[in-house]
DNA sequence: AAAATGACCAAATGAACAAAACGGTCAATA
DNA sequence: TATTGACCGTTTTGTTCATTTGGTCATTTT
């Protein structure tokens, strides 16, 4: 069987976007790695940006799978909340991309790159969403907002992650489990 | 009396600041505005940014005013944390030289301005942590490390009224109590 | 004598221009 | 038919250089 060159653009795609964001990776540098003329590139993906979103898609649709291997269904609605969101954000310091995606986005605010930020938040928002609604209908937990819980859940994480470390001691995976129990379940749960 | 050339120095350059923030401000201007030549400003500040700082400081001050101001002692340690971090956002919203030094922040990243905002955020950390402090001495609320609390109690309001409505309707002040309550107080209360 | 000033300086900035690099196309090629 | 790289118009980058800036200090004003 003859080489699959979609898949040698697409691999090599996303060495350079992870190696040197989206912005500095050229077509060409892509072609070249990947071993084919520039123009096929584009006999697969209309634009940069299609390529972009393809690659990008595929990492959401990675995450999520991370994401819902780390729900135990035996276990707490509460535990599951947190190896869950633990996971998630594991999985962003873990891959080369989205580290590199995350940076491109604070330094540069490259537009296509704040897309897909905006896109991977969506996700992992419509996620934890979706396990609030099922908690609710459960009676596991008191109903509320699932869109604002959710959010408000989110950003506590992201801020005792990434926030609190820029001026404290990284909190360890218990203690950010125990901040998110004493301020966040116990409020919620009967 | 003869006009204090050092106030009108320090009024002179607020307004520059608000109105065309840190790095665009320069001391020509301001010496223009406050009619003095460039010399006089420094026999008063060694340098731009301790005139900058000496500005920010009073900023803070007044603050760190309203706040206090906002504080009733005849009302819950709740009600008060809502009212005091509801009152500083708000501050921070009808003050041309904050909302100027935030999108400078955003925009520029001019060092000056950042650290700033730093301060800013710094200082409101330490009002709510004493307030917490004291709730905790008061038995108002179940022992928590206050820093970790005011911290979690910052972030996520500054969530509710700034980031939430990046995709979403604004939030009423109400329905930001009662988020809080629901989220936060609930979990920390006897 | 003390306070105030603006001409002056080195350093930083940004306008303007040229050169290089870019994403994307398509006629030639395999 | 599938693949390619030379080619095109546009954007980005590098460079130059005149202007502007923060800051000083000899001179002037009070």
């Amino acid at each position: 069987m003859a080489v699959d060159r979609r898949q040698l653009i697409v691999e090599a795609a996303t060495k350079s976007f992870s190696l040197f964001g989206f912005k500095a990776t050229t077509m060409e540098q892509v072609a070249k790695i990947a071993n084919v003329g520039k123009g096929t590139i584009y006999t697969f993906f209309k634009t940069k940006e299609e390529l972009f979103d393809e690659i990008t898609n595929s990492l959401i649709k990675e995450m999520k799978l991370a994401a819902e291997e780390s729900i135990d269904e035996s276990k707490s609605f509460q535990d599951n909340v947190h190896r869950a969101l633990y996971r998630i954000l594991e999985f962003r310091l873990e891959h080369q991309l989205t580290i590199k995606l995350f940076q491109e986005g604070r330094e540069m605010r490259t537009p296509a790159v704040m897309e897909v930020i905006e896109r991977i938040e969506k996700a992992i928002l419509n996620f934890i969403k979706d396990k609030i609604k099922l908690a609710i209908e459960k009676d596991e937990i008191q109903p509320c907002d699932p869109e604002l819980t959710a959010f408000v859940m989110i950003k506590m994480y992201i801020a005792l992650i990434f926030d609190w470390e820029k001026n404290h001691q990284p909190l360890t995976k218990e203690m950010i489990a125990k901040t998110l129990e004493q301020h966040i379940f116990q409020g919620l749960s009967k």
